[in-house]
Parts: structure tokens; C-alpha cells; sequence
DNA sequence: TTGGTAATGTTATATGATTACACAATTGCG
DNA sequence: CGCAATTGTGTAATCATATAACATTACCAA
């Protein structure tokens, strides 16, 4: 259907030893992290510098399993059922207590690029993130 | 109605002088600028360090006058016909030749904001950036 | 096995943004 | 006016984010 969607499968055994170690931070926390964070992290597994951090999450980026949220200049492990499969994604970012979630909503997948296309724009990636207050934090 | 839009009206004259050379270095561009590179430009005018291009910035984009770029980390003049009215904005960020556009459509804000309180998300401010090709690039 | 590709390690540097502190200009008000 | 409060400015240092350049190692495939 998509022209150009993932047809990776990378579950975390294909993925190699920095690889692997970015992932296991970025999973494990339950909210996004920064690179320097994650390169503190791993100091004590033998990480030294920045770029491993980098490379690493590039290459996480590409497979899916990891989206960077802009507005925060941070990564954060991806939550949805089909991490390989959906298109695209809004992120909700609280500013209380940093929590992000994901949505996937076609509908707004298609209203972006409707929008853009009236312009004469093509669309090739959209980054959506809605800053407030999540559910928990908006009863305070 | 809405109970924190603002309320300026701020014409250039009404601003100080570090604010109006940063505003007319914005102005000019034909595409939005790093505060780095603002400040390079404006060194034959005194500036000196990057805390007078930031200061300058954050009354700006309190004012309206300025978008800042959250994927670019960069900043655009307003272009929008009401600068000060204006709420939810979507900006088109050319790949090939930076142009950046804005798009002001209440229906993508109803939408958002929508799709956020679903999940009993209160959403305070959106970031919608689209990268892809504008009308002229996308022809070549 | 050999040659190419991908991954890694390391240093240095580029780029983006803020903290802390001192001082000057402007505004508001008694 | 005279004074205080606020806002704007200047400067240096530092923090935070990201990439360039280069050498080496691991892995896979012909």
C-alpha cells in the first residue's frame, strides 16, 4: 500500500551491541531521554563519547523503534502496537511531568496533507507535538 | 474568549533597539535564521554576544512578530496578514530551498485539539511542522 | 581469502542556549 | 522633581546539543 513504509523486522536481537544498549535505555525509561543522558547512562558499559550515542540512534530512528521529538531535542522509545507499521504520528508531551504518548490517527495523517497539498506543497514527513497537560497532571 | 491571546499591537516603533535590528535581520530573509547567524550579521552593529539576539528573540515570539522553528532550531518573521490574531499555525519547510509557509487553518486546531482530549489531554500549544517540497521545487 | 560494507572508537570542533552578574534606561508615582 | 521598580543591556563563562574527520575493527559475501 505505502510506497515507502518500513518492511524491517528488527526485534532486538538484530540489532547490534550500542544498538542494543540505546534501545535497553530508552525502554526502560519511562518518559524521552536526551543523547548526553543516554551517553551518561553507558558510561559505565564503556561508552566514551557522543557519537556512539548519535550513530546509535540514527540507526534506531531509521528502524522505527525510536522517535526524536523536536520540540524537546530528545528520543523516545516507541509505545505503539505496530511500531514498523504506522504512519503518521502526534506526540501529546506534558509539561508537568514529562510524559509523552503517541497517536496514530489517519484522519490526520490525511488532513496535513490535504493542507499542504492546497498549496502546492508535498508533504514528506510530519512532526506533530502537542504540549499541555496529560490527563493525570490536568486533575491537579 | 480565550483567556491569554494577546492583546499587543506592536508596531516596530514600539520597539527597542536590540529588538528591531534582530526583527529587521528576520524581516528581510526570505527564510527563517539560526540566532547565530543573526548574530554574525548584526556584529557591525554592536552586537556581541548571543544573549542580545536570544533577549531579543523571546519579546519577539511574546509579541507574535516571531515563529521559532522547533525542528530547524531556527526563527521566521511572521508572515501571517493578522500577526497578533492568529492561533493554531502549521508551517511547510522546503527541503530543497528552505522556504518556510504558514498555514493557519481552525479546523487542524479543532482537530488537534480533539484528537488530544480524547486521551484527556488539555492542550495548551501545538508544533506543526511539514517537511517536504513547495510548489516550485516540486516541479523540478 | 579477500575485498567491501557496516560498525566502532577517539579527538576535536561546530552549533545552539542559558546562568550569573553588573550596569544603564525607562517608567510610574509619591 | 526624586526615588524606586521594572525592563533592557553588556559581558564572560558555561552548559547542552550535534557533527566532522580520521583510524580501526567486525562481519558478510563472492
Amino acid at each position: 500500500m505505502s510506497d515507502h513504509h518500513h518492511d524491517h523486522h528488527h526485534d532486538t536481537a538484530a540489532l547490534t551491541k550500542n544498538q542494543s544498549l540505546v534501545m535497553g535505555q530508552l525502554s526502560s525509561a519511562n518518559g524521552p531521554l536526551s543523547a548526553y543522558t543516554i551517553l551518561d547512562r553507558l558510561r559505565e558499559h564503556g561508552f566514551r563519547a557522543p557519537l556512539q550515542v548519535y550513530r546509535a540512534l540514527d540507526k534506531l530512528v531509521e528502524f522505527g523503534m525510536v522517535h526524536r521529538l523536536e520540540s524537546l531535542n530528545a528520543f523516545v522509545a516507541c509505545r505503539q502496537p505496530g511500531c514498523d507499521t504506522h504512519e503518521t504520528i502526534a506526540f501529546t508531551i506534558c509539561e508537568t511531568c514529562g510524559q509523552v504518548a503517541e497517536l496514530s490517527d489517519p484522519e490526520l495523517a490525511d488532513h496535513l496533507k490535504a493542507l499542504a497539498a492546497a498549496t502546492g506543497f508535498v508533504l514528506k514527513k510530519s512532526t506533530v507535538e502537542l504540549r499541555g497537560l496529560c490527563r493525570a497532571c490536568g486533575r491537579a
